[in-house]
DNA sequence: ATGTTCACTTGCGTTTTGCAAGCGACTTGT
DNA sequence: ACAAGTCGCTTGCAAAACGCAAGTGAACAT
């Protein structure tokens, strides 16, 4: 039983998302779906973080909720769920991006080739986010 | 007993972001000082969400340790802490105007005229939050 | 028919959270 | 000087969330 409409906290826009994504497991799986393309149970279990499955059921269970991802069966293998972004998700990558950034000039971090082409031109970079995700995938 | 330098889950800047920010408070204290000006420990728990007052020690002492806060003595109250953002705390302005963003487009929320303010000149606003949080208060 | 893959669920011990009460240092009022 | 606040916490405890390992059922693969 999902409980998605219990009441917020207050009606603070910034504790909204806080209380939508403020975890976490919630950002980093949909930066594999944003960024790495990943779309099943199995493809997010072997990210680098590693989220246990129970976390990572219910996680993909509150994003859907939500109305940040969405689930189809894959028509080419029945076992398999393809999860993917539905365009509010894909919304959220000036917020991926500028989490990105700020922790790419305070802090020391890997992937710093990523973190360069945000720089370069951030509204490029977003451009083809949205490109890249909105189009359904052959 | 405080452990700022456990080991991170991995070098991903978003993971480095979503650890020391990914919970359902840290960012809301962030908006109090940046957006409400509010300073003490006494002034947080007046927020609308009403953090408990262990969580929301706990939370200062970790903004602390990631240097995204500091604290100083009131010279004019002995009793009193006070807390202000440094450089680092106040660069995290775009993350916070993101995530007001989103929410604002897909969320009702209250505060529309925050976030009219941001949508009308994001790069105004941001310099008006710096010069608000650089400058020693008087 | 048998074994494997996939997306979970279940059980269980540990950690984090929320709530209420208390505490010590400092300040205020008389 | 002394009692009564105020401030920034800490402590105790119950409930919820988390992490880990194992298990389950449906769908494929051989």
């Amino acid at each position: 039983m999902r409980k998605a409409n219990t009441k917020r906290r207050s009606g603070c826009p910034l504790n909204a998302s806080v209380e939508m994504l403020g975890d976490r497991w919630s950002l980093l799986v949909i930066r594999d779906m944003m960024l790495l393309g990943r779309r099943t149970f199995k493809e997010f279990l072997g990210s680098y973080e590693r989220p246990a499955t129970n976390v990572l059921a219910d996680r993909l269970r509150r994003l859907a909720a939500y109305g940040i991802i969405r689930t189809e069966r894959d028509p080419t293998d029945g076992r398999k769920l393809i999860y993917q972004l539905t365009p509010k998700g894909i919304d959220l990558a000036p917020v991926l991006t500028e989490l990105v950034l700020w922790a790419g000039r305070h802090e020391k971090t890997e992937n710093r080739a990523l973190i360069r082409l945000m720089q370069k031109d951030k509204e490029k970079f977003l451009a083809q986010i949205r490109q890249r995700c909105e189009q359904p995938r052959k």
